[in-house]
DNA sequence: GCCTGGTTAAACCGATCGGTTTCCATGCCG
DNA sequence: CGGCATGGAAACCGATCGGTTTAACCAGGC
């Protein structure tokens, strides 16, 4: 096998692929994704149909850490509803306060891919609704009056805060937790 | 004087982008814009150092438009702070509704443009600090709690909306005001 | 030694990018 | 009528776009 195997070419791709479309934006070059990367662009074509795939790939790949890392293993969610929601959000305060943070990438290519057709779109969709599923179960649980009513109203927190925290015209010192907070109140969710 | 005198050519420019940098992107070429306007890429760059400020100025235009249409003018705005805060997103919400609605064009351009010091950046900035001010002064006129931490939520809440109904993830049937109208009740705001 | 499979860098494709320049038609002024 | 400013169409600039192809290279198996 050569120095570089098919996987890691693949993955060195991905890897590249996610941090520079985040970083610059749906429009950056194949070109310079593929010298980033350290893969030829006839590898890339080989391992991908276009640059929309690569797009979608990254970050389909990206999924599983993101849900890891907004919400807790199942081992290990000891606490109530109301306590996992709000994970939610200090885990996306404290990311926001990052000086690299850009806002929700899955919302981010969605704003710049107008067409709800592209293939990352619909994977950006599906991350959305795992999101606004997270958020419609445990608000079931939590009692709240309507539990659909109030994961969406979350969305709308989320959402609005990882955009404006990425576009810079906001800070989120415990804005979205004291937000969240309020509408949970207000839903009586335990 | 010609059949198209300058200003004319100005606007026509500028009308164009704003119509066409929205459905397309900030990525759309200055060739296309051009055809579309019926202007020649060199009557443009006389009006215009670059692609960035006509971006930058389409967007600057279109701002009283847009805060008119969000605020009633003071001669009618007979309601309480309450109502003029909820206009807005009644505002939000229809305009959401039509086929053509793609978000927030000022939140678009921040996230699209991801510079901060980009022409355009700096009107868009501009457009979310009025509605900002809007609401402080609504909210504090109406004895909220915290005026500040309010109008910054109602941000969060027009902001996630608006690019969540231009992703066309969502459908803002009453979703807004129910969620303002919380808000407005747990900041104790009349 | 030689073939094969998979890699690479780089040339190449037509199209488009943002931006400049040339040329010409038009119209206004003296 | 001559001279001049204006602005439109389009050629042109070097660079880059997404994508394909060529040619050389380097591994392993025979």
């Amino acid at each position: 096998m050569a120095t570089t195997d098919k996987a890691s070419s693949r993955d060195r791709l991905l890897d590249a692929a996610a941090e520079l479309f985040y970083r610059e934006g749906v429009s950056l070059g194949v070109e310079t994704l593929c010298r980033s990367a350290g893969v030829s662009k006839r590898s890339m074509y080989q391992l991908f149909a276009s640059k929309d795939e690569v797009l979608a790939a990254s970050l389909a790949r990206q999924l599983p850490e993101y849900e890891e890392r907004l919400a807790p293993g199942p081992q290990e969610d000891a606490g109530t509803p109301r306590e996992r929601i709000l994970h939610v959000f200090e885990r996306l305060e404290k990311a926001s306060a990052e000086p690299a943070y850009q806002g929700c990438p899955y919302l981010a290519a969605l704003v710049e891919l107008k067409d709800p057709e592209h293939p990352a779109s619909v994977v950006a969709r599906g991350a959305k609704e795992w999101l606004l599923g997270f958020f419609r179960t445990q608000a079931a649980e939590g009692g709240a009056r309507d539990a659909e009513l109030l994961a969406r109203q979350l969305m709308l927190v989320f959402d609005g805060a990882s955009a404006r925290a990425g576009a810079r015209i906001e800070t989120l010192d415990g804005l979205t937790t004291a937000t969240v907070t309020a509408l949970l109140d207000a839903s009586g969710t335990r």
